[in-house]
DNA sequence: TCCTCTCTCACATTTGAATGGC
DNA sequence: AGCCATTCAAATGTGAGAGAGG
């Protein structure tokens, strides 16, 4: 029921163009052909639902917003992001672990918030796992159905979220293509990154306002079937309390299935007595958190190992496993102390090599500055340590800021050591312009501009939607009267840390998005570790605070703006947008054995090569090295163009997009010369270390000439844009549209919305933009560039892997774009919904050049699409959240969205 | 046919919510 | 209303086995 009714703004989000040729990109076999069409069809979708309901406007996105977020258990993230986390997905669904917990701030507490999960790929690569090691073994699978948990409290107030922890440890994870259950739909062996959006709304049904995307580093997993890594087997075991059996001293243990066994064969007809020698609840793990004290640590130390403490405690409250954490990170830090204490050791029964290496590694954390380690092949308990246990919390915070006025600092090029500084993991998103990012330093990357919105249609009046929303009456008001999480206590360690998120000043859309954008100093990441697993920890052995990952923060607005002000630009606090993404190093994502081409130095390849002059980076207007960039100077000759793009992404590619000739007021961007001043990261640092497989050898390069970067990117918009842009009327006038049925008969396709929309990658030097890139956005404006201009466009280098940069920043970057920077442009995920086959669209599809179809890079630019998916198998209970204020137990399982992707058999 | 790889399933254990009795 | 014990569904990793592909 719901599907449909999907707040407009965001389910019209249309997806980045890259996204429609992802699955074509590959030119393995695993990626089947589906009819780009979709896309095309998405932006086909009447100009009336793009924009969101005008009404409220004004409530959201108030200028003080500054949402910052922390993730509440990134110790434990680490953890395993150190080892190389993987993620078990069964038919009937599994939970995470660790689980994404995080804490928000900065809230309007009046307002209400949805929050939604949604997964992403991380890369166009499939895993698997030899010798120790995740290596690349192919392309990825076609890109399932997208689906989005929402957390079971949406929506609820700003007061509500944010006095308490935010779990989303109910949502599932499966590989059942043809799950019912709503399920989040991944791939086996493949790598994907958890988001957190939130989203300003009314109610459940009405969207609006402010979206914030986080992308958290640290919850970068690989899926799995079965463990194939025994650290992480054993990590889980010890960290979670399901798996309490599994320990050593537990029931289920090896010891003990033996045992039983034996005694079965023995006496098969003799009843199983308890070992109870095995069982000493002395020796139980589960140590629940004590007081923070030495105490306590000794406690945890003589355990079997601090995991199992910490696990002991989980799920049970937020509050507890966050205070567990907190206790750990904490206590870490005094582990040197107590060190020579003979309280330090492990229990001779359990000190298994994780829990030693756990144990080591903590101690180790004091002094280790930086992550050094991302996970060799071969993981040794030391490879557990990296984990900086001493800031439990990163936080993570979106800015969306307007504000003109920058700062000098600002100006500067942050680099991923600015994030290592930071004492605390923290990941902000600075918005450029706002003088406020205090933690500016914090990566970030880039820039944006202010997109978006340029659907905005001020015709459409909230009202129009009403007649599918619930009133605000009928809503039920949030109840953090009875939340389902305890209110959170943070744990102190957490509290205060050196909170530096970016403030997003969601409100203030006013941001010039070429302010912003060359404000936006990319963030660069030195890592000057190899990074041999694909997950990475962010931090380069150089950096003094290793702990500190990036994130990428994308935050928009959905809120279109009045297209008034979009064509002047005269009113630029009017303009929304700023969609700050950090510029993340994707040190630790890069797959290992990403195969890479040994003479280019490819071989980080998804992930950027970080630039070898950091100088360069921050002095050349022209190079506008996002982080993304690769190092490796051999490198990025070699995908010079593709990874050019991709850097200019970061930086410039926003900036592109709201500026250009989409709309004139954003034009200013481009003329801006900070823009190009963007220094770039310096990735450098971190060259991973991957493990090239000799079959696979070539694939990097492969999958680069698969995605066939033409050289120069500014030249030209892709061809598929211009076949979206046929389908769009440039000025359009958006129809109310007062019901779900006129929706559907609007558009037929049912489109899959994308709330945050793409913006395409392909200009690398936000001068060069090509105005076409963005001529698909449909703006109310009629701003949009003729289709015949588009035609003979060159198709401009899609996104490459690099957008994630790997091996610095593990984490896609979530360009600023993609958040509903350009719904229209902005193509939706590459497996559509069934709409996208529609016959309709056949002939669109067609006309697609077959150029078109491996030109971008997928990851980064996934949107997460809401879409109004008019399907009656949609799965979406949110009716309760309507009804039962309370979250009874039944209810608070949380709502999963089925984007409207197609399941791709 | 054999081997490898991946996935599925049943299993035992543990957790936590629900239920009922006091 | 509060506490306690019991019940039961859900969550968890294990290991055997099935299935697909080479």
């Amino acid at each position: 029921m719901l599907g449909v009714e999907m707040y407009p703004g965001l389910a019209l989000a249309a997806q980045r163009l890259g996204d429609c040729c992802y699955r074509d990109r590959e030119p393995t076999v695993h990626m089947p052909l589906y009819p780009t069409s979709c896309d095309m069809a998405t932006r086909s979708l009447p100009h009336c639902l793009l924009p969101p309901p005008p009404a409220k406007r004004e409530n959201f996105g108030k200028s003080e917003d500054i949402i910052r977020i922390e993730l509440e258990n990134v110790s434990l993230w680490k953890q395993f992001s150190t080892v190389g986390t993987e993620m078990i997905i069964t038919k009937k669904g599994r939970r995470m672990f660790p689980q994404l917990k995080v804490k928000l701030s900065g809230l309007n507490p009046s307002l209400r918030y949805i929050l939604l999960l949604d997964i992403i790929p991380v890369d166009s690569f499939r895993y698997r796992f030899q010798d120790d090691n995740w290596q690349v073994v192919g392309g990825a699978e076609a890109r399932l159905p997208d689906r989005v948990f929402i957390h079971p409290d949406s929506p609820a107030t700003g007061e509500h979220w944010q006095n308490r922890t935010i779990s989303f440890h109910r949502a599932k994870l499966t590989n059942n293509t043809l799950d019912g259950q709503g399920y989040i739909i991944l791939h086996s062996l493949h790598k994907y990154q958890a988001r957190v959006h939130v989203v300003e709304t009314k109610d459940v049904m009405m969207w609006g306002g402010a979206q914030h995307t986080f992308t958290f580093p640290e919850t970068q997993f690989i899926t799995v079937t079965a463990y194939q890594n025994n650290k992480i087997t054993e990590l889980k075991i010890n960290s979670n309390p399901f798996a309490k059996g599994f320990r050593e001293n537990g029931m289920n243990s090896k010891k003990q299935r033996e045992a039983r066994q034996k005694r079965k064969l023995n006496h098969p007809n003799q009843e199983e007595t308890l070992d109870i020698e095995s069982c000493d609840p002395c020796d139980s793990t589960e140590v629940l958190p004590q007081p923070m004290g030495l105490e306590s640590t000794t406690l945890s130390l003589s355990d079997s190992g601090f995991c199992s403490d910490m696990s002991s405690l989980p799920e049970q409250s937020v509050q507890q496993q966050s205070s567990a954490e907190a206790f750990l990170s904490s206590q870490m830090t005094e582990l040197s102390q107590i060190s020579d204490s003979g309280q330090n050791q492990p229990q001779s029964t359990t000190n298994t090599e994780v829990d030693n290496g756990l144990l080591d590694g903590s101690t180790q954390l004091i002094g280790l500055s930086s992550y050094t380690t991302f996970a060799t092949p071969s993981i040794t308990p030391s490879s557990h340590l990296p984990v900086p246990l001493s800031q439990p919390t990163s936080l993570y915070s979106s800015l969306s800021s307007t504000q003109t006025d920058l700062p000098a600092s600002n100006s500067e090029p942050t680099t991923v050591q600015n994030y290592s500084l930071l004492s605390s993991s923290h990941y902000t998103t600075i918005n450029s312009t706002s003088p406020n990012t205090s933690s500016s330093t914090s990566s970030q990357d880039s820039t944006q501009n202010s997109m978006c919105h340029s659907t905005s249609s001020p015709q459409l009046s909230a009202s129009s939607y009403q007649p599918i929303l619930p009133s605000q009456e009928n809503l039920s008001p949030h109840t953090p009267m009875n939340p389902p999480y305890h209110s959170l206590s943070q744990p102190s360690c957490q509290s205060n840390n050196s909170a530096h998120g970016l403030s997003v000043n969601t409100a203030q859309s006013q941001v010039i998005s070429g302010i912003a954008s060359s404000n936006s100093t990319p963030s660069t990441v030195q890592d000057s570790t190899p990074t041999a697993f694909p997950f990475p920890p962010v931090q380069s052995s150089n950096n003094p605070d290793s702990t500190t990952p990036t994130s990428q923060i994308i935050s928009q607005t959905a809120f279109p703006f009045p297209p008034a002000a979009h064509q002047t630009g005269q009113d630029s606090s009017k303009i929304q947008t700023s969609f700050l993404f950090t510029s993340v190093p994707e040190s630790t994502s890069t797959p290992l054995n990403t195969p890479s081409d040994e003479d280019s130095n490819t071989t980080s390849f998804p992930f950027p090569l970080q630039p070898s002059n950091t100088n360069s980076l921050t002095s050349g207007p022209v190079q506008t090295l996002s982080p993304y960039t690769f190092q490796s100077s051999a490198a990025s000759q070699i995908n010079h163009s593709s990874y050019q793009n991709t850097t200019n992404l970061a930086t410039g590619s926003f900036t592109q997009m709201s500026s250009n000739s989409v709309n004139g007021a954003r034009s200013q961007v481009l003329t801006n010369p900070m823009v190009n001043s963007i220094p770039a990261s310096s990735l450098s640092a971190s060259q991973p270390t991957h493990v090239v497989p000799g079959s696979n050898s070539n694939t990097t390069q492969t999958s680069h000439i698969s995605y066939s970067f033409p050289p120069s990117i500014p030249s030209g918009p892709p061809p598929l844009q211009n076949v979206a842009m046929s389908t769009l009327a440039p000025s359009q006038v958006v129809p109310a549209l007062s019901n779900i049925a006129q929706v559907q008969q609007n558009m037929p396709q049912s489109f899959s919305t994308s709330t945050f929309a793409h913006i395409p990658t392909q200009c690398t030097n936000t001068s060069h933009v090509p105005s076409q890139s963005f001529a698909s956005m449909p703006t109310s404006t009629g701003s949009l560039i003729p289709h015949s201009a588009l035609q003979n466009q060159p198709i401009p280098p899609g996104p490459t892997h690099t957008q994630y940069p790997s091996t610095t920043a593990a984490y896609p970057p979530v360009a600023p774009s993609e958040i509903g920077s350009f719904p229209q442009l902005n193509a939706t995920a590459p497996y559509l919904p069934d709409m996208v086959l529609h016959p309709s669209l056949l002939p669109l599809l067609d006309a697609l050049p077959p150029s078109a179809t491996a030109l971008y890079n997928p990851f980064p630019s996934y949107p997460l699409r809401l879409c109004q998916d008019p399907r009656s198998s949609f799965h979406l209970q949110l009716r309760h959240i309507y009804r039962q204020p309370q979250h009874v137990h039944a209810n608070s399982q949380g709502s999963f969205l089925d984007l409207g992707g197609r399941p791709a058999f």
